[in-house]
DNA sequence: TATGAATGAGACTTCATTCAT
DNA sequence: TATGAATGAAGTCTCATTCAT
């Protein structure tokens, strides 16, 4: 019964503290957040109830670490789009968009309902709308490059385009006609 | 001394029912259907919790009767676009759909978060996609006689912006660029 | 709208109440005291909740006065014995007994039900076990003059038979033999 | 600081269940199953109301659990009277039935509570019903080694004799002549 | 006398959170 | 660090009872 290291228990903890989000996640994004119990995410994560209070204050502060790493993901593709052509940019955007949708709607679904659960997430809320402007001025300027008379206004018409898509894709699941979309997208702003 | 007739029981019915479906409403439009309680809603109605029973089998009976009468009010519009030139239909689409945005954002609010309780709320749910394919098809016959090339295509990019954008104002609330979207719709598919 | 006599009103009071309580005996007896609601009394009875309160103090109270008008028709049965032969007694008794178990076994459920809440109605427990003394009193003297040896050990016997095959019919149902039961003691007590 | 070991936590539930059951035992042999509440349980157990959930899924999962284990107990019984004289085994089970009755009638109490509540606990019902003719078989093939004329009309007498004596001690409780019945069964049924 | 809308206490149950080990 | 038994507030729903008409 050796002590451990404190690297050791760090480890330890990391790797405790990303099964329980992990875990978390799966059942907020496939139940809702109301619909998952402390109980439930402990059991799916292989843990006792407890230790959950270890890592996260309460129910609300686990969300909130999840939301945060959830948006992270989001951030990289931008950074992977400096210095191409606009055309090729607002085309890959497109596609990463649909592939998203088909590979992991989840996190889609996670976003959304706790995005809407305004009063209970303020703090989802406020980051979201910050994103959302972000994306927009990324999406203008490009549009702007490709001569578009109104970036500003067709880029608020994209951006309303992907979460619609996206809402859709969430309550039709397998009914949408997500390829026959993608390909008239493509069409639409990257051809011709 | 004489019991109330009929008439006058009907009359306090049909007030109370209003009252506690308005109390409701206003509760779960802005909090979400957990978040909102039955003593709430009784609070909100200034009547005890135990009357609502008198009126709705359960709570989710309740949000059954809600979500009926929201819908319906949505259907009306339609019928009332009978016999007019596509393009002034289109247009006078936009035009109410923006009205409805800005006048009740909350029945829109309503229904998103029911509808995406997709495990709790199967009969919204349904009744949504079956709302949706519907309006797809009405809105591809005008693009159709308007001359459009793929007006499946362009319905389903039209009605994924009705969406996005409806979510967006429930996201942003005030914020939300409102006419200078409507504007942009409106010059983008109504004029010239 | 001329006033009702005093006559008209008494009668008018006698005849919602006996069907008040013909309504509460038939839910009672079949679904027990906890089981029957007001509401589903009234209901039955064709008359509106409010008005049970005009006769009866409380539920207890009613079920009190169904008890006791219940008691009523047992004690007839004992007035008509006067004066006949002790073997032809017993053997009336018993068949008298048969044909209660057979044509009314709500009666002896509802007794039942009751006298088992024993601390919710000490009043029909008390009379209850009075009558019981009394009965078996009375079948100690048949049993004494038909030259049995331990009169009251006997009629002791034979109460305790009648409550046992009672709650025995409640239980079973249509699956007791009544029939055989009757005919046994009938040869056992009678015959020979 | 180690957390305990799943010995430990066995025993901590084992003690928790068993009181709890030891609780609602005695409150609903006492007051009925509709009059005991939850709430009355935790109280007379000394823990918490929610606790009750971790052992049973519903007020009548415990119930459920509660029969079964009083049934077990008068299992035991029969199985102890193999081999022995039919003579000596009837004394045996006259004097158990009374010894049973003397030192505890709940348990009786508890059976015929819930068997009456026919509707609610089907699964007592049926049980106390199979029972009641696996008794009554046994004890027809005692009374036939003993040379009765009838055996099975006798031991539905004396299965009826016992039910009846036990509702009448629930009713009678102290003023039951508990004694007097017992030497008067022996001598009928044993003596000579 | 009669009605039935309204009340509110209290029932069962769930679940986030705490804490002894 | 980790466990899971225990807590208790809060939720949904039922129902005996009241009261304006």
């Amino acid at each position: 019964m050796s002590p451990r290291t404190p690297e050791q228990n760090e480890q330890i903890r990391a790797e405790s503290k990303h099964r329980i989000m992990e875990a978390a996640f799966k059942l907020i994004a496939k139940k809702g957040y109301d619909s998952t119990s402390i109980a439930g995410i402990a059991k799916e994560a292989g843990v006792a109830k407890g230790l959950l209070y270890n890592y996260f204050d309460s129910k609300e502060d686990l969300v909130k670490e999840l939301v945060l790493s959830a948006m992270d993901e989001g951030d990289k593709l931008m950074g992977e789009m400096e210095g191409k052509e606009p055309n090729e940019v607002l085309q890959l955007l497109i596609m990463w968009f649909f592939r998203e949708m088909r590979e992991r709607p989840e996190h889609w679904r996670l976003l959304t309902e706790l995005t809407l659960q305004i009063e209970k997430f303020d703090f989802v809320h406020n980051i979201v709308i910050g994103k959302m402007l972000e994306y927009i001025d990324i999406m203008a300027a490009l549009l702007g490059q490709m001569g578009y008379e109104d970036p500003i206004g067709e880029a608020r018409v994209i951006a309303a385009l992907f979460d619609g898509i996206g809402i859709e894709i969430l309550i039709a699941r397998e009914d949408y006609p997500l390829d026959e979309m993608e390909k008239y997208l493509l069409k639409k702003y990257c051809n011709e």
